[in-house]
DNA sequence: GAGAAAAATGCAAAGGTTTGCATAAACTGT
DNA sequence: ACAGTTTATGCAAACCTTTGCATTTTTCTC
């Protein structure tokens, strides 16, 4: 038996030409349904496959879709938050289903071209980047020129570049009004608001607390993303400061989770002496002690969206960017 | 100024052949200095970059190694479990730096032909599946012809496909060990062993318990290792057993969050009225409450083995597996 | 059964690189 | 100034498909 290492070596076995077998293992109508399933059934039993790479190269596109991590606003290297798994087996199962492979990629921006470098390789139909971390004006550059990219974050006026994110103004309001009304006055912001998302997330609490007229009351700890190196900055704070705040609005849910280890070393209960609310919604947030309040986040809809839109786009078409109403979960931290 | 499109135009531009531009643009010493800085130049400031797909082809090679998670013993569809981030992160940092794309799937495996499918479609180099699952015998079926091939998991006497993990069958040791130590007798698994290291896992237990003559105080209780699922399980199961367990060993850090929240439901003091200790030692486990005692893997070192081995498999070398001493890591929780 | 229409297949170009080999240009030494 | 090297560049094949158009084969009609 003779090794079938291409669509011409099929064919010279099946006694027609190369364009014939093409067309018969893309299924076309053109060629006789006798001898398309003659092929097929050749190709099968050799365990033949076109070769990917020439094809690509004769259609004109990859078949794959990147995914960017940027992390701009971290200072270590390690990113553990099971947000982006999350995230990326939801883009990894939409895309395969719509026939795209997913191509992954994390990105420590060290200077403004790691954008330009991605998308000029030509290794991708489209993009997809994760959190808009500090990057938002490299985002806005590139999207003036690249059409096939979606962000998922946050959105601001005059934005360039195409969303898709909850209104982190709005859940960060939520997650201030939530523990304001639960008799806090002191609230403590715990997240770094360089990163764009973030940065809404606490306007939305100052927003909550001027409603409330506790504008001063309100102070903020930039705590890392990374849950591991967050404890120790969270320890200090709440060692040092004399107003100890009775509720604590963490960015993010692993954020919350390092709150509450270091609240439950010095000894304060929750919600008893503190509130915590973190923000994701996030499986994690179920298995915390005591279980998590926290904002949450669609992500199932937001890939879904995200997948949606970056195709239409790669066709050709115009998006506007999406961003979806988060929703406030009360469970037993606050 | 026009267009420039491929490596002819830019030729044409500088006028020299195609075949030079190609040779300069790669930094061959072939070409003189001067036309390879004028070419380079001139590349630059038209932002031209050589097409991937038609280099891909005449080079045969995809630049692109596949990363798959099988969801063989998982019946929910969701995976939110931070190991896979952290070895994910790992890898596509890894990868990255030897100049190699990351190509991710998820698998749930309905069919036997999962594997062959991917390693058929010629997308990728080479291929890194992230634990076995249960599909082992498929892994070593595909590894008898296809040589590229990684895993990450444990390893079997007999075993076809070349795999990189820790020592399951001693984690689980040190871990019920530890526990016996303590002074629990009576001990549960979490975790369903039909995942290959799961199953290891508890065969260490296994181990243990029959040195302490303790061999009929060990119970299991397959909780899935998705963490949402687990919780009902794992409660069931403690509020069930008339002989509740002094000693919990957990197939995985996550596993054992879903048990310490429990076991705080029930009113059960860790480590006062039951010992927890779980397997992997991630970030995460350093923020429960109590933290996390663990059996911990070197991921790092691991994910480093799998690209090496990879790369070398690729070139034609043979790699033997390897096994890892796993380390208990003593927090909290024990 | 001849001619026209329809159906099935073949031909060859195009997609953009890389690279072995041939050729041309620039040197070396005498 | 010339033969002999060395160095720099050009040529064209190869990588493997897909697809528009040309051509052959089949089917149908009268």
């Amino acid at each position: 038996m003779v090794k079938i290492r291409n669509i011409k070596d099929l064919a010279d076995l099946a006694g027609v030409s190369a364009g014939t077998v093409s067309r018969a293992l893309a299924g076309s109508e053109l060629i006789s349904l006798k001898t398309r399933e003659k092929i097929k059934a050749l190709a099968d039993e050799h365990g033949f496959r076109p070769n990917a790479m020439a094809r690509n190269l004769r259609i004109q596109r990859t078949g794959a879709i990147g995914v960017l991590i940027p992390l701009g606003h971290e200072t270590g290297q390690h990113i553990s938050d099971p947000f982006f798994i999350t995230m990326l087996g939801l883009l990894a199962d939409g895309l395969t289903e719509r026939g795209y492979d997913l191509v992954l990629s994390r990105v420590i921006p060290t200077d403004s071209e790691w954008l330009e470098r991605f998308v000029d390789s030509g290794r991708v139909d489209g993009l997809i980047v994760i959190g808009q971390s500090n990057q938002s004006s490299i985002l806005d550059a590139v999207a003036a020129r690249y059409r096939p990219l979606v962000v998922w974050g946050g959105h601001v006026a005059g934005q360039v570049h195409c969303s898709v994110g909850s209104d982190n103004r709005l859940g960060g309001d939520l997650a201030a009004s939530h523990l304001l009304a639960q008799g806090c006055h002191r609230i403590a912001f715990f997240g770094d608001p360089t990163a764009l998302e973030l940065g809404q997330r606490l306007q939305g609490c100052r927003d909550a607390m001027r409603r409330a007229g506790l504008d001063d009351q309100l102070t903020v700890l930039p705590a890392h993303l990374v849950a591991e190196d967050a404890h120790p900055d969270i320890a200090r704070f709440l060692g040092a400061s004399s107003q100890r705040p009775q509720g604590i609005v963490a960015a993010s849910d692993v954020i919350a989770m390092s709150a509450l280890r270091a609240l439950a070393e010095f000894g304060l209960a929750v919600p008893g002496d503190v509130r915590v609310i973190g923000y994701d919604g996030l499986a994690i947030g179920e298995q915390t002690v005591p279980r998590l309040s926290t904002i949450s986040q669609d992500l199932t809809q937001g890939a879904a969206h995200m997948i949606d839109m970056l195709l239409r786009r790669i066709a050709g078409e115009d998006t506007e960017s999406v961003v979806m109403p988060p929703h406030l979960v009360v469970r037993m931290s606050s």
